[in-house]
RNA sequence: GCUUUUUUAGCUCAGCUGGUUAGAGCACUUGACUGUUAAUCAGGGGGUCCUUGGUUCGAGCCCAAGAAAAAGCGCCA
């Protein structure tokens, strides 16, 4: 097995022979000595290598940005300041050329942009390298916390022939001709002539399949792919992502909630703790950005800093209700800064939520009992309400720059609520029959949430667009790489 | 999808009120330099000014249409 370069870095055994294997990220040149920088993706920390007169001149030309090296060397106590230990090259054996007139990425600051068009270089860079490296982190994380809690991993099926959940425009599958596909006698598209005699789509949601896991294994997770057709252009949306969607039978909203901002708390930390280099390499680029812009637009803590508090503080938890009390009451509509005006019964924009949590109270915030008319199908509905302000056991955790981060609620478990609420939002009960039959048989109550995970990359690495913290990210008018 | 902004060298950008041969830093290249840290110093090469059409004696700059990108909004995770 190869030895990383992380491995060697941590070595202080100097004076032994030993090898490093990686990628130029950039390399000096003096009459008798070059040095070059050298990184393998260990860790975001490079290995100097030491190449003295002893390495052939046709051979160092060679070694620009980007090439492949093998290196045999000494590892030594480094004469040099920068680092702890060097390897000094006794043979240098290139695995791959770069080209330094055509190779992308410069030993300098490239905009994100522009690493975004070179999306299959940009691993290579250190910004994300460290990005990569923690979503993997955060990715592990999520399975221990769950495995840890006794939930299951619980696969949820990626074509779908449910239409149901009405999360988002789908994309179709389908292996019928494009041109002049089968027609059915009133001249529609025949889908019982496709590939699965039936209508099918990517999911939008793993959601329904986790709560009939969840009806026979009690606590199940999903964690997969996910797509949304929506034309939707912003730094928090792709229209391929990850999403995390445990489901518990037995939980209230109540016990829904703690569990959302244990397993938060418990996965940022798990990032703190392990991902410090990576971690301080964002917190220090997040610098960078933020003085880049205006005083007043810039956040009040760095990035480690704000992990930290996210990790040390409670989450702040009120209802719909109480949070439009806190709006009407705020200066903000009180001068008619919203654009959009609150009361209750609307959906709260964008700006109510981060009033909310950036201005108002400072940390994250969990809402919840969401009206009943703004919310999906099969959300518990509250008892004992008064007409036109019945409300649902809905939660959505807020989190500070991301907004909406986790959707969730309390399922409604009563048969007879839940057939009368798909009929009245318009979905066809036969479609939903295997959902219905949880409830038919042995019926119990069960709560869940969805979290997106490039979110919560988005957050722990402060990065400001989603699609950078997505090895390939899909969006609209893009499915490059 | 809507609003605003942007598109000039490989990258990041400047380009004045429309006026001769479009600039800078970095990268690249050649050379110098006894240990560098995105090394430094000196020389050199490098342009479909996003595309199409228009106005004008003359367009990188003005007008129109289109494309792409970014930020914000909507939809949401």
């Amino acid at each position: 097995m190869k030895t990383t370069i992380k491995q060697l870095l941590q070595s202080t055994d100097y004076n032994r022979q030993a090898e490093a294997k990686g990628w130029v990220r950039n390399r000096r040149s003096s009459k008798n000595v070059n040095f070059i920088t050298l990184n393998d993706g260990s860790t975001s920390l490079n290995i100097q290598i030491v190449a003295n007169e002893n390495i052939n001149e046709n051979i160092l030309k060679e070694i620009n940005a980007g090439a492949c090296l093998h290196v045999k060397g000494t590892w030594q106590a480094s004469q040099g300041a920068g680092q702890a230990g060097e390897l000094v090259a006794d043979e240098i054996i290139i695995l791959g050329k770069a080209s330094p007139e055509n190779y992308p990425i410069q030993p300098k600051a490239h905009s994100f942009e522009f690493l975004r068009e070179n999306a299959h270089l940009r691993s290579r860079t250190t910004t994300f390298g460290a990005v990569f490296r923690i979503r993997h982190n955060l990715a592990f994380a999520i399975h221990q916390y769950f495995h840890q809690k006794g939930f299951y991993y619980w696969h949820s099926p990626i074509i779908t022939g449910s239409d149901a959940e009405g999360a988002g425009q789908m994309f179709h599958v389908s292996t019928l001709p494009h041109l002049n596909p089968p027609l059915t006698e009133d001249k529609k598209v025949d889908f019982s002539e496709d590939f699965f005699g039936m209508e099918t789509s990517l999911t939008v949601s793993g959601q329904l399949e986790a709560e009939l896991g969840a009806m026979g294994l009690g606590n199940v997770y999903t964690f997969g792919p996910t797509f949304r057709a929506e034309n939707s252009n912003t730094s928090r949306h792709l229209a391929e992502f990850w999403m995390i969607e445990p489901e518990m039978a037995f939980y209230e909203l109540v016990d829904n909630m703690d569990l959302v901002e244990d397993f938060l708390k418990y996965v940022i930390k798990y990032a703190l703790d392990n991902c410090v280099e990576d971690l301080k390499i964002l917190d220090q680029k997040f610098k960078e950005e933020e003085e880049k812009k205006k005083k007043e637009e810039r956040a009040e803590m760095g990035l480690l800093e704000k992990l930290q508090f996210v990790v040390n503080n409670p989450f702040e938890r009120l209802t719909y209700t109480e949070a439009v009390e806190i709006l009407l009451n705020s200066p903000a509509h009180k001068k008619k800064k919203f654009q959009y005006p609150v009361s209750w019964g609307v959906d709260l924009q964008s700006e109510h939520e981060r009033y909310l949590v950036e201005k108002h109270f400072k940390k994250p915030v969990i809402l919840n009992n969401y009206p009943k008319t703004i919310k999906a199908f099969y959300m518990k509905q509250n008892e004992g309400e008064e007409v036109g302000k019945e409300t649902v056991r809905a939660m959505d955790v807020l989190f500070p720059q991301i907004g909406e981060i986790v959707g969730g609620s309390q399922r409604e478990e009563d048969y007879d609520k839940l057939l009368a609420r798909i009929k009245e939002v318009g979905i066809d009960p036969n479609n939903l029959w295997w959902y219905l039959d949880t409830r038919k048989f042995g019926t119990a109550p069960h709560s869940g949430f969805g979290l997106g995970f490039e979110r919560l990359v988005l957050f722990v690495t402060g990065m400001g667009n989603i699609r950078d913290v997505i090895p390939f990210p899909r969006t609209p008018k893009n499915a490059s790489f």
